[in-house]
Formats: structure tokens, C-alpha cells, sequence
DNA sequence: CGGATAGTTGACTACCCTCAAGGTATGTGG
DNA sequence: CCACATACCTTGAGGGTAGTCAACTATCCG
């Protein structure tokens, strides 16, 4: 891991977050990043339990939020990239009850709690913007509950892939219906509730129907309309509408 | 269903929520109470994709969020009990992408959104109680997630058994170890995402291993440590710390 | 070439689902 | 008061999805 003093413009990367902002309250919020850090894949930024007196916002790679049961089985509740914020609650509580880790090498920007605390106290547009991400994840949460409860593991898988579509699409990570999936069978395994073995043959099932292809950590979606169909996939969950006339209320 | 135009004090109904208010925010929030419904049980608050206008406040009974998927198949991703606001993301979004509905008779309180805006722009302490409730769901998400996809039936029911004493305590609604549980193992099954036959199986043994008591309705933990190590309940993620703190920085 | 990590496959197991029937409690109407 | 309906709970038999354990392969990298 290295830490820089760099303040990347955040306009530069593609946020969720950005699109909603003014530019004026774009600069806030940089001038508000404390610095970037650049870590390799396989770094906990974050322990379950850890004292929270920062916010990290991945600027670039994945990284998940992950909890851990007695037993040592892992569960990932929230997948982060490019734009997403990665612990937003610690706003809130003294100490978060899951981890963050990287998953592959990402850069991420730190931000002091407390500057956050006093910048949303001032510039309403920002809060209002914080708080709409945290209402998406939890939307996003309620969604997975369902994929968890009720879906096949087919169902599930398809359903995962085509969310994952939606989201990079936004940030301007799709190219031709396919983006880089840099998870091994593991990591989605601990999303899905799978052991990887059956995420293996899964995946097998999803590519000899001709729905999709993963080569070399790229997935293409070969079928949309079938695989949406097939994973029971309603986007509107992830609220792509934006916020932009909440904001404005605020 | 009945609607009064009666304006109950929310002090004398125990919220998570009026505890971390001031008496002076307390009565901002009740003036905005538009009206309090009485409902009896099995009716739909809320539809999946209805626009959403207003808040709605259970001040008594339980109610649920519920999604369903295309096959009709239903999962319960948040139990309300008393105190709970029903929908808060409704402050954001356009329209809910869940149904709300009742488990139970409830008394509900419903608070105009633009009102609730309103308030919400004058009195941060009022927005930052509703940020936190928010920040709490998320948490309470989180860890279902883990008990969906990682833990057993057996595990899953008693950690829900044990979750909800921590909350019902919370609201006043706890005697002798034990509480009033009025949903039927159907219902069960859809928080749990299982069939009601399993639910079944999985109350007999936790019954015939001593741990609880399910009479008519009334469920009482007869082993509490016993119950809690079953099932892995580590009651850290409903923070029931308080957010009192967070209040006075506001 | 050796070692580590990830993906693949096979055989077997088990947890939970499905389908079905019977039991119990409560309420309603004749 | 009894017959009946309804909703919920309980139990049994059988099956399927996903887990476990283990071995093998592929790929990358030093």
C-alpha cells in the first residue's frame, strides 16, 4: 500500500455521485480528501469492529464490505466499484460491524469523518446526495434478500451479472454489453451464498446456455433479454433515475 | 380501516427514535402528523411501484416490507415493529419498490413527505434521527444477508428469535424473557426464506432442546445464552448504543 | 522446473423442498 | 348444539438443489 498526498479531481472519475452534484459542491467535497490510497488486491482497509473516524470512497478497482460468521464462513452484503462510497454508515456509528477489503488493486480516497460531519452541515446538497446513496444501498440490500431467500442459484448468479451490468454501465465500465469481472468463483460464491464449487458449475450452466461468456475476467453478456427474463432481473431497484430533483428540493 | 384525524403524543408510544429527539423536536414531528390510521391485519399499506407521498409511522402491531418475485415466491426483507417508520426511503424515491403490509391490527401514523422534507431542512437533529433509523435498517440488511446465505435454518430462526427480543425490549414490549410473536410460521418463512413446513421442523427442535417456548402466540427464550451461541447472535449491528452523541454534533 | 492460486470434475451426502394427508382451533350458520 | 368452513399447525415420504471431500488440470510467476 502507499499513501500520496494527491488530490485527483473527482470529476475525473466517473461517480455515481458526481452527476449529482453542482461543480461548486464537487470542489467541497475534494477539498475534503484528506489524501488517496493506492492498495493492492487482497488488503483489508477496514476490520469488523474497527473504530470509524474516516470515510473511503473507491475512486477505482473492487473491493467488498464482507462479514464473517463464528464459523469462519464469509458473506459479502455490499460489492463496491468505481464511485461507490465504502463504509457511508461510519458517518453515523463508532464502529462498524463488517470489514472492507480490496479485491483488486484499487485507489481510494480517505475522508476525516468529521470534515464530512461539517461539510454536510453546510452544504445540504451534499447531504442530500449522501443520503440518497445510502437509501440505494439499502434498496440494493433488500434485493439481494430476496436473490438470497428465494432464487436458485441460477436465478441468483444471472441476476447478480445483469445488476453488475447496470452499475458499471453507469460508471463507464461497459463495453459491448461485457465489463472485467475480477472476481475469482470464491469471492462470488460469498456474495451468492454459494460455495464455489457450485458457482463453477453455475457459471457452466449460464455459458452452455448461450447466456453469457467469461474469459480471462471478462463477462460478456451474450442474451440479455434471456437472462434478464431467466434471473427475474427488474432494475428499478438500483434507482437509476438519479436524484437530480431531489436535490433541488433540498 | 379507519382514519381519525386524532394526533396520539408520540412520547407516550415508545419509538427507538423518541429517545434520541429533544421534547422540542418531538412536538415538531407530531404537528406533522397528518392523521393516524387504524388497520386490521392482512392489509396492504403499500403496493410494490405506488407512488410514494408520504410516511408512514407504526406507532403499534407489526407490519412488514415484503417483495415478490415473478413466480409469486415472497420475502420479508424488514419486520416492523412498533416505533419503526414503514418507509423511509420514500423521502427520496419516486415510487417504493417494495409493499408494505400489515401483520398484525397497527396503528400508523402517516407524515406527508413534503412536510417531512421540510422538516427535515429546519431541524438537522430531526434529519440526523432519520439518517441514523436509515444507517440501522442498512445494518439490520447486512446481517440478514450473512443469515440467508451462510447460516442454517436452525441458526437463522434463532437469531431472528433473539433479534427480535433486543428489539421489542427496546420498544417496551418485552416480559419475563419472552414477547408476543403474532406471525404465523408461514410468515416466518418468508423472513427466513423458507417453506413453512421447514419453519415448522426448525421451531420443534429449538423447542425440544429446551431453548424457547412458542404457546398461542407467546414466545419466551428459555436459554438465552444457549440460544444466542446457537445462533451466533452478536447484537453489536443494531446498535443499540443510541446515537445520542451524534445528535449534539449535528 | 517447482509452487501457488484458481478453475474443473466426480462421487457422495444432507439440508431443505414438494406434495399430501391429517389434526387442531376458531368462527359461522342452520 | 352441531355441521361445516377456514386458517393454521403437524407429520410423513420422497426428491432435488446445493454442500462436502477429494483429485486433477490450467495458468501464472519466480
Amino acid at each position: 500500500m502507499s499513501d500520496t498526498s494527491a488530490r485527483p479531481n473527482l470529476a475525473s472519475t466517473r461517480l455515481w455521485l458526481s452527476s449529482e452534484l453542482t461543480a461548486q459542491e464537487r470542489a467541497v467535497l475534494e477539498r475534503a480528501l484528506s489524501g488517496v490510497r493506492t492498495l493492492e488486491a487482497g488488503h483489508t482497509v477496514v476490520r469488523e469492529g474497527d473504530r470509524a473516524d474516516s470515510l473511503h470512497l473507491l475512486l477505482d478497482g473492487w473491493a467488498c464490505r464482507y462479514k464473517l460468521a463464528s464459523d469462519g464462513a464469509r458473506q459479502i452484503p455490499a460489492l463496491l466499484t468505481p464511485g461507490d462510497f465504502c463504509d457511508l454508515d461510519a458517518l453515523l456509528f463508532e464502529r462498524l460491524d463488517y470489514g472492507i477489503t480490496t479485491l483488486t488493486s484499487c485507489t481510494i480516497a480517505v475522508l476525516p469523518r468529521e470534515d464530512v460531519r461539517r461539510i454536510t452541515a453546510e452544504h445540504p446538497g451534499i447531504a442530500a446526495a449522501l443520503w440518497w446513496l445510502m437509501a440505494v444501498e439499502n434498496s440494493i440490500l433488500s434485493e439481494w434478500t430476496l436473490c438470497l431467500g428465494r432464487r436458485s442459484a441460477l436465478q441468483h448468479l444471472g441476476h447478480l451479472l445483469c445488476e453488475l451490468l447496470v452499475r458499471l454501465s453507469a460508471a463507464g465500465r461497459v463495453q459491448e454489453n461485457g465489463y472485467k469481472l475480477p472476481l475469482t468463483q470464491e469471492q462470488l460464491g460469498d456474495v451468492l451464498g454459494l460455495t464455489s464449487v457450485h458457482v463453477n458449475r453455475t457459471l457452466q450452466t449460464l455459458r452452455n446456455d448461450g447466456l453469457i461468456s467469461l474469459h480471462q475476467g471478462r463477462l460478456t453478456i451474450l442474451d440479455w433479454p434471456a437472462l434478464k427474463a431467466l434471473s427475474d432481473f427488474r432494475p428499478g431497484y438500483l434507482h437509476p433515475e438519479g436524484m437530480r430533483r431531489l436535490s433541488e428540493a433540498a
